[in-house]
DNA sequence: TTGTTGACTCCCG
DNA sequence: CCGGGAGCCAACA
């Protein structure tokens, strides 16, 4: 069985990491490029993201930027959306609408039963 | 096949 | 701390 249609695109590698996310933590695009053998394909990451389509169950919310901030900025509703979820998920906000990346910086390996 | 775009990130001033 | 510029990757037309 030559699968060669096994070759998974991108989108699904972040879905499925993303997906992995616990609730109450975050994680940064680089993070999950990196996670993905690929550090600088943030933006790729991203790009992902954006594709991302509806009723799917990825928290995509869970995933911000380098600087613990939401880069939804002045796309639309979804950067207020995506707090309003974080916060039900116990994440708190700075009053810069920044969050505290070192404490709610979530990493693939620790599901692995690293921790 | 090439060219453009994007929910990014780092460096400099 | 804030603003501007450059670089990387992947998908789409």
């Amino acid at each position: 069985m030559a699968g060669r249609e096994n070759r998974e695109t991108f989108y699904d590698r972040v879905y499925a990491l993303v997906r992995r996310c616990p609730a109450g933590c975050v994680i940064t695009y680089g993070h999950v490029a990196v996670a993905l053998g690929a550090p600088m394909a943030s933006r790729a990451v991203g790009y992902a993201l954006h594709n991302l389509p509806a009723g799917s169950d990825v928290p995509w919310w869970r995933v911000i930027n380098a600087t613990g901030s939401i880069s939804l900025k002045g796309r639309g509703a979804q950067a207020d959306l995506q707090r309003q979820l974080l916060e039900g998920e116990g994440v708190r906000f700075d009053t810069n609408g920044r969050t505290e990346l070192a404490r709610y910086r979530w990493w693939p390996g620790e599901a692995n039963g690293e921790g």
